[in-house]
DNA sequence: AATGAATGAGAGTTCATTCAT
DNA sequence: TATGAATGAACTCTCATTCAT
């Protein structure tokens, strides 16, 4: 009788009730919030939509178990930077976390929208969640941020707007990508905006493009070596 | 109420259709696109929901309609921008522009959001054209940085990129506002973002700006060195 | 515009609210409540359902209205029976009172069985309201029982439980109309009815039979002369 | 959840079916019983809703079967006031049937609700049945009546309804005890009750009885005079 | 006998839009 | 122009009942 095994006997299997979030998901995403019925939402899961509500209680529950799986990662996200921050010191901090949130952004583009596109169409409860979870990012680029400054490596006046806006400059990559798919790879989206966000606050600026895999810094120092978006 | 009796009296309907669509947008803004209903749009216009559709003749009319108010004043304010850029030169003009473009969102504020959380609700039309400002507004200060770039007084790699990356620095102050508000005001956000972009791209980089506010452009013409965008 | 005339003209007319009204008493008496569909309220107020959400907001909202209706006319049946109690005195009050409380609920039997009925599946505040008036009802029964035992007419020792059976034996027309309707008439129940309850009540009765149309009192003298049920 | 192992473990059946019936039962009367789901009749039986209909077939079947129980005691009830009136004459069986029918009804107030309530939802069939035994009821009621009569002790002119009066003046003990709970005792009811009664049916009026709660049944073989009935 | 996922018709309610007056 | 009653399709959610295991 157990399904996979474990402790997740207890309702109906779990499993199946993935396949339902991740169909809503997709949908929710594809045609917004309002516009996908339960209806949708059960032939994409490839049931009725009485089966439906075997496995969720309220369309909102759809939404608040999409919402769960995504604040646990980036709860884990956090985490993980913070340990790596006592270990490998700001600097590279900040760099790999910029990095690996791009990334998780990347893997997640769609949610990342519907966040910012559905939030109004949130239950209060909601928001706040999603809201809190974007305080605790904030906070751990902060503390981030707050390091470099004690090691002499930034120098940031706002620590907090500072990391709000290095989260911004991420999600861009998601909200943004009717532009930027087309305009760039993930890769260079990335080290353009560590660049930007290190200039803005590195004390000593050298190590930027030395890290940042930039092959020629002279070939560049000349203007005229403008990208024009094609 | 008061049909405002005067100026445009010769042709009322036009008046009557702004009454209308200043009334849609507050509420759309307020309670999103589709938990506003047609019926409420009328009575905050002050008429029945029978009279609204001899000025209006569809929901999605009347966001077009909004929508077309927000790009006109869009695209006069690129062309502000760009006649700027021919009298001031670059520096200043990306200044100013940055400064006005902030006080234009912090002016309509809601409406930003609105674009920004209902545009997975719009016809494929209206996404397709606020698309299109978006891009316009980001080939406006892609001229600047340009401009820049061949004047010597920036360097920037990926101008577009730039350019959205300016932008969504500056359309926070709407859509974190939750954070943003309680956080500073107008002008300090304004200086940050500044500082933040400006030590980006500046090739003589006005470091103390980035990290404090930047009180005397001056001071900083002395930065020691070498700021390598990315 | 003014359907009617007179102060109604704010909600929609109140001529097709009654309407809506009666048709749905009609089918919540005739088929219950929770089995009569707003569609079919609707097609028997000979309007399709989005009409019929023009008149009223709720199903329960419907089951207040017909309540409203019942209850002012119970209301205004006990203000008449006090004031019959100032100028007529107990004994002829009682009288008149049972006769037409009698006549009131024949005329509105299904409504009665109705509240029997479905007051288990009404809104607490339904219900509350429908106990009210019972109450209410009750306390009327019992002032006139009281002048009455002040008068020296009757001897009650529980006022206010021979009120209720007073009630209820009046409520009997309705709610026990599979067997009553088919055995007499109404008045042969209401002089039937009175009887049991002067008997119960009196201190002198031989005007009982008197007043109440009894051909012979002789006649009945005898024990054999019993009527069967056919 | 204990199978109550024992007694009848040959059939193991019958008492799931009973305990089903109990379950049903307990909760049609709490809560109604459309508002009642086959789930929560599972669940309160201990077993799951696919169980459930192994030993039921409908939820409409469970009603009848509630109704064979209530039924049978009724007729039970019947027949040993029948042998009553064979022994003990009329005017002693009339009050100890009344007592014993008000402890019926206090024992299974819930019930007689239920099918005061629900008869209106009740199958034609079923509903049939319950005329049915209630015509019954007052058809025993009904012989005792005529017993008395023709015994010298009562004077009834319409026998069939009075036996209703007395049934009614019953069962408000049930559907009324909104009211009376909070009024009088049982005995109380009881000796209020039987004395409106028999005060209506008595030719030697136990006149003291009705308005007193009758002590002692001697002192009031006096009261004057005539009752006329009606 | 036991399970509980699956079914799908149908419930109440909403709302953009139309149209006769 | 102005009105607001009328429309009906569509929505979310429920539930008695079935059926494969």
């Amino acid at each position: 009788m157990v399904k996979k095994a474990g402790a997740d006997a207890n309702k109906p299997s779990i499993s199946r009730r993935r396949e339902i979030i991740m169909a809503a998901a997709r949908l929710f995403l594809k045609k917004g919030l309002h516009k996908t019925t339960m209806r949708e939402v059960a032939r994409e899961s490839g049931i009725v939509v009485g089966t439906l509500y075997h496995y969720i209680s309220t369309k909102d529950d759809i939404i608040t178990m999409i919402m769960d799986e995504e604040l646990a990662a980036v709860h884990e996200f956090i985490r993980d930077s913070e340990m790596m921050l006592a270990k490998l010191g700001p600097v590279k901090t900040l760099r790999m976390t910029i990095d690996r949130y791009l990334h998780m952004i990347d893997i997640s583009q769609d949610v990342q929208v519907f966040w910012y596109q559905e939030s109004g169409n949130m239950l209060p409860d909601q928001r706040r969640r999603l809201i809190e979870v974007e305080d605790k990012l904030a906070a751990m680029y902060g503390k981030i941020l707050t390091a470099g400054c004690k090691s002499g490596d930034f120098r940031v006046k706002d620590v907090l707007l500072t990391a709000h806006d290095i989260i911004v400059l991420g999600d861009m990559w998601a909200f943004r990508r009717w532009f930027i798919a087309k305009h760039c790879t993930l890769d260079e989206f990335i080290r353009h905006q560590t660049g930007l966000i290190l200039s803005g606050i590195s004390v000593r600026p050298p190590e930027v493009a030395a890290a940042s895999g930039e092959k020629t810094a002279k070939a560049q120092k000349r203007g005229g070596d403008v990208r024009t978006d094609k």
